[in-house]
DNA sequence: GCGACAG
DNA sequence: ATCTTGTCGC
């Protein structure tokens, strides 16, 4: 699929930082993407045992069936250290070559990790969103900021997730008995449809579909290997 | 100055 | 994220 060759990736950690700043305001947001979903893209990372080497995986699933239409992988070396609020500069450069491997463009991805659900609105799903210009939803296991209230004890009980007054994300409960999960808007989405979306693709297990297979893919065999 | 801190 | 076996709970 086409890539935006927005910037580079080797920047100092204070230019990162400056980088996130400037280019949140192009993150734009839509309450509902034209076009119907069908094609649903699940992205995620695995990092080898000694850390120098990762894994992105990205799978596609078609809905309402969420069968495996297809998989891409990348495995190369992991330029940045893990840094909170940096993810997407460790992460991105195998994000990106694994997903310029498909041919064909699915019609919305799910990446592990925060969208706008952070410190200056540009977590990894929202930064992905504008390289690939495609909608965008973030699906992280924790918090990264903001605040909010408990959660309901059953599937589909959410709360917002605030900073101050500023409705940043919601915590949704996927699952009966399992940690919520932070969702919050990438890219040309709305936090209402990203919501339903995520509920819709997930049953029997905590995550979304798709980025539960991406983990699986991502880490299968990254232990005996690298 | 002291925590908090996606993966 | 990763190190790791069996085990308690839904």
């Amino acid at each position: 699929m086409n890539i935006n060759k927005l910037h580079r990736f080797d920047l100092t950690r204070a230019n990162a930082i400056k980088l996130q700043a400037e280019l949140a305001p192009a993150i734009k947001t839509v309450d509902q993407p034209e076009g119907n979903i069908f094609l649903i893209a699940g992205v995620d990372v695995s990092i080898g045992r000694q850390g120098s080497t990762g894994r992105a995986a990205v799978v596609v699933i078609n809905y309402p069936a969420l069968e495996i239409i297809a998989e891409s992988i990348h495995e190369g070396p992991a330029a940045m250290p893990y840094i909170p609020g940096l993810l997407s500069f460790r992460e991105l450069p195998l994000i990106l070559p694994a997903l310029e491997k498909l041919d064909f463009e699915p019609d919305l991805f799910i990446v592990d990790g925060h969208g706008v659900a952070h410190p200056r609105r540009l977590g990894i799903a929202a930064h992905l969103g504008l390289f690939i210009d495609k909608p965008t939803i973030g699906c992280a296991k924790s918090r990264l900021c903001g605040k909010h209230d408990e959660v309901g004890w059953s599937r589909g009980s959410s709360a917002d997730l605030y900073e101050g007054d500023e409705v940043i994300g919601r915590v949704i409960r996927t699952r009966e008995g399992s940690k919520p999960v932070y969702i919050s808007v990438g890219h040309r989405i709305g936090l209402e449809f990203a919501a339903s979306w995520v509920l819709k693709l997930t049953s029997r297990f905590r995550l979304p579909e798709p980025v539960r297979r991406a983990h699986l893919t991502a880490g299968r065999s990254a232990n005996l290997k690298v």
